[in-house]
DNA sequence: ATGTTTACTTGTAAATTGCAAGTGAAATAA
DNA sequence: TTATTTCACTTGCAATTTACAAGTAAACAT
């Protein structure tokens, strides 16, 4: 079990104890805008994260109650891996991110989605919960 | 000029390269709620960040045009740093972040904060924003 | 003139990351 | 049945980043 240490009791500084680097949010991006639930999918991402950085984050992850992992329905060598409630809730978090860094940073990519969180921060919100929360009973 | 290299042309990728870390949300986090201004003060939080790393982020985010950086008013060996436009949009991201925290992982501070956040998102998000928009006129 | 405050910088050990290669079980192909 | 490929990792090691302690330099206070 992978255990974490926590640098203060403040709620930002707990949140970013666990979600504080620059990959563990690419893969909850992966599974909520993405559709991805394995390994091989993760990894294939433009960002293209190591190997043993993966395997440690879903390790991560999972010890920290914010994905599942569990046997893929077609094959016994794959494993899927899928939000949990608290990993839903992460949803608002990423959407901001995104918000901002479409806003402040030089960037080109998803103009679709893009449209959709600036037409309507909360239904998209919404809908992409909803998805992942339905990807989760699959 | 710290230069950040991005990683991908993906908003959430782009704003991790910026903001995707275990120290650089906590600086802004004290500019926002706690007032703070100065070296000094941020070295004082209670997650105790190093000096070397301290400095380094704060060039970051100078750089990347998140806050200023001034001779303070009283003294001239003190700087004073604000938010820019950009820094205050990030604003919720860290509602965001406390709200995740104060939800999903142990922990008992500021529960002040948390109530009014609970209260009203985006009462709260308009009120931090106008606040350190104040503080970075003066 | 001397000591203190403020904002850093520097040196070094420890931890983390990034890259390449390797492992082993299960599925598929011959 | 055997061989090959797919899939999900693990391992080893160099390079980068972090953490800790100490030191520096300009401004300010006495």
């Amino acid at each position: 079990m992978k255990e974490l240490k926590q640098r203060s009791t403040c709620p930002i500084s707990t949140s970013l104890d666990v979600l504080g680097d620059k990959w563990t949010l690419l893969i909850v991006r992966d599974l909520v805008f993405a559709g991805k639930s394995t390994y091989g999918q993760f990894l294939q991402s433009e960002e293209k994260m190591a190997t043993n950085i993966l395997a440690d984050r879903l390790a991560v992850l999972e010890a920290q109650g914010i994905i599942t992992k569990a046997v893929a329905a077609d094959k016994k060598s794959k494993f899927t891996y899928r939000l949990t409630d608290k990993g839903v809730d992460i949803v608002p978090l990423l959407v901001e991110l995104t918000l901002w860094g479409a806003k402040h940073c030089p960037t080109i990519a998803n103009p679709r989605l893009l449209e959709e969180l600036q037409a309507g921060k909360d239904a998209a919100v919404e809908k992409y919960q909803r998805l992942a929360r339905e990807q989760a009973l699959a």
